[in-house]
DNA sequence: AATGAATGAGCTTTCATTCAT
DNA sequence: CATGAATGAAAGCTCATTCAT
């Protein structure tokens, strides 16, 4: 029914059930509460990303998260309290995406590389997790510790085209510059395929990075 | 309050105020009712690009258009009416600000160095009009015929990187690839200029330009 | 559409048409204002016989009768004040269907014929007007004036009762209780052909004629 | 204020009241719900039977059964649903007042003394339910279960008519004409009632039978 | 803790009435 | 006089939030 749906909902490799287990199960109590809290940012994320904050009743994230209505009010304030814990949740899970195993001593070609796997990986991963990030204006509810968010993740990219510029690998343009370019073009790409404009297949991936690429470089 | 304003909210060049008198003044009556559409429309897409199409009442348009909620049925049948009108009105908009004057025979560069110029013109004058188009995911409410008219209008842009691909001038992929990172770029910049992590001097869109052009050339 | 219609809509013989040239054409003027009141009062009829006073709205009634909502008020107070002039007029024609050319002078079983056969003409050539009376409840809107005209309109028919009951050709009961039960009897069988339970032949028009007089004779 | 009343509105024996309490009282659970929603159809009664449908708002309807406006909707899916219910109520209350005990196996007119003595029961146990069954038009609202109930009904009226004419007890018409009359002049003669044209001794009760059994009787 | 029925403010929409033309 | 666009109060209905169980 959705444009959207994970790549392998049942996996273990589920961009949510990564998260649910990503530390390493010495923790002593199986923590129920979070895995209902996880439950409803699940559901949240399924329908914020198709009809965006406002056109979401929480009822329906109630039964699509399996819990009762009043519970959700248990794990978060209002609504808004739920909208700003999953953009941190997407957003931060995008952060890791990319930064994780991100090759730092890498020739700046590789690591463009490694980016933008990285990226299209998260992308074909958690599509509504890029959507719900994307695809939607935040700015009416989100509060300052996103927007924080925001800049902390935005902050190695500038770095990378600070350093990339001075080594005269990439253009001598304001890293902001360069930065919104290369993010615009992927966002672009993926919203195509989503849109069913075009196949995101691995040759178009690759053709992708050579263009864009070649758009940031000297 | 808001983020975004029109450039010259006064000026004779006002995208909604030069579509208001497109017919020449000559006319003996001055089409109220016309006006009172246009006056809900660009109430509509103040706050629409604001907060969306579910986040925004209708009195509350009613407010912004000075007229009373129930004139608003007058014009629109119902909610979505309007928001199919209005999409359809700015998509309108900028498929005339990026095909009227195209130089359909120079050559490709310069058709370019056009299309780019056209583009960002239009993001400063109607930076609304952009915003509420590329900001919103607009799939649970639009109907065929604005879905009709998006293809529309990618459909020149589609010939023309066909027609450059096979001058051996732009690189040879396809033609939604090349224009989904175009486009992604472009949009990429504007959303930094709009919030605020650049500016959109003439400087940053002449190495926009550059950039992309790159991106996308052979 | 309806499922009442009048008989010969087109005929001069139409309930409103013969109202409207009641009068000789003596009368100096053509009178054009009643006849849009008249128009007004017979979209109302229609409109409110189906689906009653409060269902139906003031701007669909002058569409119907091809004035504009505003030439309505110019005729009527309010709405309250046509569903009020409709009913006298309707129980007017009602009165006057079942008076004029009543044989005072024959025998009472004649007498009885006449009436349940004006009754029943009146039913096939007003159908509407019928429906309307007796279908809806008019109690919460209708004025003083109205219910006078009610009690006008039964009293012929209680000195009808009085009388045959002291010649003892009908039974010993009160007025109001043969008047109740004969014109339940009557309504009861139209209503009846209304929603084709029946057929209105005039075999049955017999046959209920002969219950209801065996119902109130000695 | 209301002209019509229950005859002893806190009695066990009112209507809505033995509804309630169907179910043997042995129960564990009190059935909170329904009687929530036996509360709202209790007001809907009160309303609809004195203004009609379109004339009653369904904040009025939630200020008279006690409950706040939204409630209504968890019990009704909006305004037609509950008509459809209470019509749905209130015709198999009449239908159960008629046939609950009916005397199968005695002479016809003992049936019809069964029947005429039911009828008057309800009509003075339930007058509301009465008045709104006989007093509005429905079509415009009333859903197909509520139309196969009407018939339900009717049958056995229409079986007693087939029968007692076969056994020359009553005349030789069609059962639906001889129905018609019967239904139509009880309904008269609590119309009558209601509209203080008569009193409804059980001396005008018994008068009523009289005259209608000799209306059908051969 | 969890539930989901209940709430009532606020939403979308309608419509009786007015009034400038 | 006639018009019909405009009005805004009030209709039907939804939904974020609360709270008794």
């Amino acid at each position: 029914m959705s444009r959207l749906s994970n790549a392998h909902p049942k996996s273990s490799e589920t961009a949510a059930a990564s998260r649910r287990h990503a530390a390493p199960s010495g923790a002593s109590l199986p923590d129920a509460g979070d895995e209902k809290r996880e439950a409803i940012l699940d559901a949240a994320l399924d329908l914020f990303s198709e009809r965006g904050f406002y056109g979401t009743a929480v009822p329906l994230i109630a039964e699509h998260s399996k819990v009762a209505t009043g519970t959700i009010y248990r794990y978060f304030e209002n609504k808004e309290a739920i909208v700003n814990a999953l953009y941190r949740r997407e957003k931060e899970l995008l952060g890791t995406a990319l930064l994780q195993a991100f090759p730092f001593d890498a020739p700046p070609r590789d690591q463009f590389h490694f980016f933008w796997t990285a990226a299209m990986k998260f992308a074909r991963k958690n599509p509504k997790g890029l959507a719900f990030l994307e695809l939607h204006h935040h700015q009416s509810y989100l509060d300052e510790t996103c927007r924080a968010l925001e800049a902390r993740i935005l902050s190695p990219a500038y770095s990378f085209f600070q350093m990339t510029a001075e080594k005269k690998v990439t253009k001598p343009f304001a890293p902001e510059v360069l930065g919104s370019i290369v993010w615009g073009a992927f966002v672009g790409l993926v919203r195509a395929s989503w849109e069913k404009r075009i196949k995101l297949t691995d040759e178009a991936i690759d053709q992708g990075e050579t263009c864009v690429w070649e758009a940031i470089r000297r």
